[in-house]
Order: structure tokens, then C-alpha cells, then sequence
DNA sequence: TTGAAAGCGCTAACAG
DNA sequence: CTGTTAGCGCTTTCAA
């Protein structure tokens, strides 16, 4: 069904059917009835492809994230297309596994499409990102990660601030000897920025750094476990995970070996998982505010469609208190 | 920047230009090779959106969810997403918040973007979808609710099976008066069937089925307090909760109230929702296989485009023992 | 108030 | 091996 198979039906040019379409010009109106109602019985909708073409606007927004699995993700993704939705863009999605190289390809098919911008949800930006970025010439907004280097707007959460009031909290509990489990630093704002927070707060407090306290693995829950046995030989009164899936992972290995927190020993992670407030005991950990991420990035970047400025956006965050510590 | 454009500065035609882009017929390798520079050094990249005009295929899979901020859905679209993208489909999403009217919009908008094909997580089927999709005549295949009765294919879960098996399981360990806690029963799947399974078992066991011990609630964890209430007089030695999430709600009302589980009380879910796993005790519950439902209809519904039968395809399901159960 | 015609970017006969 | 041309479905002057 094409807006000229609406036009032989009504017996009128395609001009007339466009102009109902979309409610523009003089259609007289027993005319503009008659066409109404074929649209209606034959369930005719105009194409967009074809809109698209003629217009250059698509109204398709890619978005492009690490993987679906994670509550982090999904809120960003959630906010991302609450907002579109209400400007009347549509949403692309694309699920890059944290491959490079798929992030890439995802670009490029993006431009292809003709997306008139794209949202990215990044672990790490590259010069290889923003290389192609410069050369294809899509507006875009990162999220999680500060691409301000490249000159690229971003959203980004204040990773470093919270790790460090995080830690401060835990200082000022009385501890002295905090394990940390963290992440790989390419990551930069989970496994570089967090850090920092953790190892500054320290400083400024002037307790020594022991990097027997300090245990890198990756995401996985898995990983929590050679952490934890690495970390426990110097015996802490807490352990600072930067994830809540970490954080429980580390609940799960003390309890499993005996020990009980808080009683024996304080865990506190970051995020707000929601499993941080169901879990037994409730875990102290700090909540960012994903969905509001994505909501304002999206913003951005349909702003940006007007003005260009790149800059950088901080989402605020807040330490919520539950009962995985205990003052020493 | 176009092909045309690109067919001047390389001083050709753009069917030149069409042919080295997609490496169809004959073109002087040194003339290739001049417009494949050109075409690296400007970055163009050609426009699906004329193209998809052209052959009419967009290559563009609409992807309907009631909401992202729930594991079962991120587990079908991470699932769908794996699989369209190894067939060169991208992913367009849309969210409704289980709002009716904004399925029937997404539904039409994606027709104007001419899909090829839509791929609807649904909590409810009804008449109106089915005609506006008899209409529009876009190929769908639904996920998670049987739309046989409408003639469309459906990816569903064995509901009704996974649920009696639960209940039989409980009443093997020994307990006769299970509470259940479900959900409206416009959700055929997770209302209906669940307690369908949970009444079938009970009975086919000789056991009486009391209403005391049946609540219906939605699928907020706030709604569980109210049911457990009205369970808890009948003083039942299990519960039986249709997802995890409600389970975890029950256990966490039961032990704010002084009971232990599983030694005063046992708690089963379903739904092995990540949370079951990690929790503490660990979840006895039913785990669906989410993520192959998703690649599962992406499969069904490409290889539609083919040979178009409407079938249903049921997924398999696994009881998965843990701890929250012990035996009287 | 309406229609004819051009053009958006691309592909695919067809002709050379 | 390469170019010309028509047409995909729609909007938008420009005329009438």
C-alpha cells in the first residue's frame, strides 16, 4: 500500500493524499473525507523510509551498550528511551558485548541508518572511537564515561567523589584496614576513578596504603574469590568492593568461610543494585542516578541538535546507609 | 555526502560507484581502487534509508518489552539482539510501560518504519492487538504469552507444567498447606497458568484447595505484605510465590516478622531471576531458559520471511533445588 | 483547492 | 567494463 494506491482510490493526485497525510495546504473538505476514509479502511501508513529519504531525517537514535545483563544498563537504557519517546524519536539498539570492534561496526551501521545521533553507554573510549566518530560526523553523547578529552559530550557519574566519601564513611566508622576489590583500569570510571576515591580518602586521613589490601579482578562474581583470598591474609575490618554484585560476591565467600558481617567484618559496595536492598543484610553501598543518566543524556543530545556545544554533564549520587557495617 | 558525490571526485557514474559498494559486476580494478580511496578518505558511508527505499527490506526488527528494569526482559532482548545481529538485523526498542495504547502505537510506528519484522514481549494479548496487526500485516512473533488463539506464532514458557512440578516438588517434601502468592490474571502466563499448575498438582495430590491460602497481589514487591497477611492465618508450611522477586518480598517479610526460612517456613519462586542465586538462604525456584526464548523468536520469526507458518514453540524450564526448603 | 513534476540517494536493467 | 535511465514512496514548489 503507497500513498498513489490511496490516490487512484480517492481519485486524486498524490499531492492531495500528502497534504491530509500531514494536515498542510487546502484540501477541500468532503475531499479530505473521502481520503480519510480509505486511509482508515485500508490501514494505509505513510512510509518513513520514504519520509527519510526526502527529508534527511530519520528520528532513529542509536544506542549503543556493553551488554544487557546488568540493572546499570537497563536504567540507562530505560531512561534513555523514556525521554525519546516523548520527542518522538525511535531507538536503535545495539548490544556490542564490550568488543571493540563491534562498537565500531555498530557505528558505522548507525551512520548508515542514518541515526541522527547516538547515545553510547562506554566502559572506555579510544582514540579509535573517536577517530571514526570525527570522520563519519554523527552527533553523539557518551555515557559512564568522560569522552571530553576527544571534545565529545558526555554524562558521567562522580565516580571518584563517591569511592572517596565511601571511604571516608568507613574511616570514620573506625576503620583502619579497608580491603578493596576492585576492577581492570581501562574501565576508567569504575576501575581508575573509584580507585583514586578509595586511595586518596586514605591519604588525607593518613593511613598508609598497603596494596595487600587492594585486589583487581574484572565484573564477574567469579573473580571476587581469589580477591577475597588475597585480601583476607592481611585481616581487615572492611572491605570496600567497587560493585554491589562484588560486594555480595564478598558477603557470600565470608559467610561460606565462616565469618559474619558486620559483626565480623563490614562490606560496603557501590551502585544500588536493587539486590543491595532485598540482600540479607541490607548493603550500604552508593546509589547513582542511572535512570537520570539516560535521561539527560538523551537531552543532550537532542539539544545538541540545535546548538552544538560539547560539554560535560555530573550526576549526582548518594550514600545509602543499611546494615553491612558496623562502627570498630 | 553521497554516492554521487563520490562519483564525481572519482570521475565516474554512480553506478560505478553502486558497483565497487556492493562488489557486483565488472569495474577495471585501477578505477576500484581510485573509489575505494575516495571513499576511505571521505568517510562515506552509503544510505540504508535509500536503499531500503530501493528494495523495500529495511533490515529492521521492531522489538516491543513492557519495561526494561526487569531480568527476564533484559535476558530475551540480550537474547534477541544476539541473534539479529549475527543475521545483519538491527534492533529498534520500544518501551511501553505495559501501557496497551502505547503498544498499539509502537505497533503503527513501526509499520511506518517499515520493520521487516516485530518481535512483541507481551503480557497480555488481546483482540485489539490482533486486529491492528491483521491489519498493518507486519510478520510478529510473540514472547512470553501464547497468541495462538489469534493465529500469530508464539515463543512460550511451559507455565503451567513448571508450576505443578513446583507444587508436587512441596508437596513431596512433606507440606500440605502451601500459600501461593500470584499476580492479575490478565497476565495469562504468570497469572493464570502459575496457579493453574499450583491448584492441578494440589488436586491431582488430594489435597483441598483453600482459598485462604491464595493472594492475588501485581508485581510490586510492596503488593507481597498484604498477601502474606492474609496467608499467614492459615498458618501454611510453605509459600509458594510466582516469581522470585515475590519470593524474595515474602522472605523478607517473614524473617521482619521472626520466622526463619527454611526451618519455620519454606519459600519457593520462580523465574531463577540472579537474585535467587545470591540470596541468602539461596532461592529454590524454576528457571526459564529467557535468553533462548529471545534467540528462539528472533529464529522464528526470520525464518517466517520464508515459509510463513504460525506455529508455537515451547521453552523448557529446570527446577533448581537450593535452600530455602526443607522437609516435614 | 488541486495536480504535475522534480528530487531525496541508491540500484539495476539496458545499451553501448 | 562503464554510463544512462527509470523508479522506489514521499513532499513541495509552481502553475493552473
Amino acid at each position: 500500500m503507497t500513498i498513489k494506491e490511496i490516490a487512484k482510490l480517492a481519485e486524486v493526485s498524490t499531492s492531495t493524499v500528502s497534504r491530509v497525510l500531514n494536515n498542510s495546504g487546502y484540501v477541500k473538505q468532503e475531499v479530505r473525507e473521502r481520503i480519510e476514509k480509505i486511509i482508515e479502511e485500508t490501514g494505509y501508513m505513510p512510509s518513513d523510509v520514504a519520509k527519510g529519504l526526502k527529508d534527511r531525517k530519520t528520528n532513529l537514535i542509536g544506542v549503543i551498550i556493553p551488554r544487557l545483563n546488568s540493572r546499570t544498563t537497563s536504567l540507562v537504557v530505560e531512561g534513555i528511551t523514556r525521554f525519546l519517546d516523548k520527542k518522538g524519536y525511535t531507538t536503535l539498539l545495539a548490544n556490542t558485548g564490550i568488543r571493540l570492534e563491534k562498537e565500531l561496526e555498530f557505528i558505522k551501521v548507525f551512520k548508515q541508518k542514518r541515526v541522527n545521533g547516538i547515545l553510547f553507554v562506554a566502559t572506555r573510549v579510544s582514540k579509535e572511537h573517536a577517530e571514526l566518530l570525527e570522520k563519519l560526523d554523527v552527533p553523539i553523547v557518551f555515557i559512564g564515561q568522560d569522552a571530553g578529552e576527544y571534545g565529545f559530550p558526555s554524562v558521567v557519574h562522580k565516580d571518584y567523589n563517591a569511592a572517596k566519601d565511601m571511604t571516608k564513611y568507613l574511616i570514620k566508622k573506625g576503620h583502619r584496614k579497608i580491603g578493596f576489590i576492585g576492577v581492570e583500569e581501562s574501565d576508567v570510571a569504575v576501575g581508575l576513578e573509584r580507585k583514586r576515591g578509595y586511595i586518596d580518602a586514605q591519604f588525607e586521613n593518613n593511613i598508609e596504603i598497603d596494596q595487600g589490601l587492594i585486589a583487581t579482578g574484572n565484573f564477574e562474581v567469579s573473580s571476587v574469590e581469589p580477591s577475597m583470598e588475597k585480601i583476607m591474609q592481611k585481616k581487615p575490618s572492611a572491605i570496600f568492593a567497587v560493585t554491589d554484585s562484588l560486594a555480595i560476591g564478598a558477603i557470600n565467600y565470608l559467610i561460606k568461610n565462616g565469618y559474619q558481617v558486620p559483626e565480623d567484618i563490614s562490606v560496603v559496595g557501590m551502585g544500588d543494585s536493587g539486590i543491595a536492598e532485598i540482600y540479607n543484610p541490607g548493603l550500604t553501598t552508593v546509589k547513582y542516578e542511572y535512570l537520570e543518566s539516560g535521561e539527560e543524556a538523551a537531552k543532550l543530545l537532542i539539544e545538541s541538535f540545535e546548538n552544538k556545544v560539547a560539554l560535560r554533564k555530573m550526576m549526582g549520587y548518594k550514600l545509602i546507609e543499611r546494615d553491612s557495617v558496623r562502627s570498630v
